[in-house]
DNA sequence: ATTATCTATAGATCTATAGATAATGC
DNA sequence: ATTATCTATAGATCTATAGATAATGC
């Protein structure tokens, strides 16, 4: 016999519901981040209770790897097209993403809360954030070594430093843009792909 | 009649105990944030009871914000000499600082979990980190600007900007530091410096 | 019949206060 | 005398469970 399902089933309506809980989530993470964030107040937004709440997602920490897990897949759908046409092209599709970033102040300050908060080891999105770095800067790697390979890009530069710091610089600039309402982000960030690109540039 | 003292005189017993009251509080913020980390676990650290600790900070927030300003001025301090000397001795003493970051981990942890859960204009250090990070900018601007005055750097690009990129990016790499032991600072900042000096030295 | 939601509540924390005792310093 | 520390505890939260009722879908 087989084991029982571990999910229960779930109706058109319990989707829906599923899916409100999970948007209402994201400005509360955001503000208190994952420990000061009580599920009451996440339960409040979408006008139920707290323990009505937890129907569709058992634990506090089911909702949190959750939400994380359908933005992340969201983000990830948004570097697919011309991500490996040349090094430019990767960069002018960084360039993109951090202006799409700019107008969704929720999702971004929820992610750079998170992040911080799971830098400890116990932190219950601790192995998710490291995989997602880990991820995100091989993706970048093998952009800059492929405009490596093809000669677009001087060959002497470590490719994971590389990688390294274009995450480096998303991460500080949007820290500071959180911090300080006004800071516009992506000029900032135009200005590092330019100095990047001309570092990057074979001499002549 | 004058109004009664604010703060309680204190011994030098009493002043031996602040001083390890909030160098125990540190890892503890660091690994927990402000709002997991209980003030039991911060008196545990020093062998005393919870009401014992609250005897030398009358709130969990005044003790927050003793080491947050006790450790900035630590920082500044490190900063002083060669800042202005050159662009160059500007960026070198980056470096140094960056080097000095990457042997304490516990407070490159504390600041970045504390700045981002400092993020909501709700948190106790909000007010703190705003002006922590705008004094930095403005250092940091100043030295770019005299370069260019100088005619060091060349004077075509916002100095602002460059400013808050080489905060981000100090921000950014720790980050993914903390998150991830094996990878080193120093290398990827210095490859930044590197950049930065090539794109902003005049040309020919 | 099954899923969705509610009321009630146990049990675990956590900050801060009241009031007593122990240790220290003029 | 004054500061430092302790015991005891009130009061506020917060997660998760038990068990009942309401709504939905084959």
């Amino acid at each position: 016999m087989p084991p029982p399902a571990r999910r229960r089933t779930s109706t058109p309506r319990g989707e829906r519901t599923r899916t409100a809980i999970m948007n209402a989530a994201i400005p509360l993470f955001a503000r208190h981040g994952y420990r000061g964030a009580p599920l009451a107040a996440v339960a409040d937004a979408v006008e139920m209770t707290q323990p009505g709440l937890l129907h569709h997602f058992p634990t506090k920490e089911h909702l949190l790897m959750a939400v994380l897990r359908e933005r992340d897949r969201d983000g990830i759908r948004r570097l697919r097209e011309g991500w490996y046409d040349s090094g430019r092209s990767a960069m002018h599709n960084l360039e993109t993403l951090v202006e799409y970033n700019s107008t969704t102040p929720d999702l971004v300050q929820m992610f750079t809360v998170l992040v911080a908060e799971a830098v400890s080891a116990e932190h219950p999105a601790h192995e998710f954030f490291v995989e997602r770095y880990a991820a995100m800067r091989q993706r970048a790697r093998e952009a800059v070594e492929r405009a490596q390979e093809s000669g677009e890009f001087r060959a002497d530069v470590d490719a994971e430093r590389i990688a390294t710091l274009i995450l480096a610089v998303m991460d500080g600039l949007q820290l500071q843009w959180l911090l300080d309402g006004g800071r516009d982000m992506p000029p900032s960030f135009a200005l590092f792909v330019d100095m990047l690109l001309e570092y990057l540039t074979p001499g002549p």
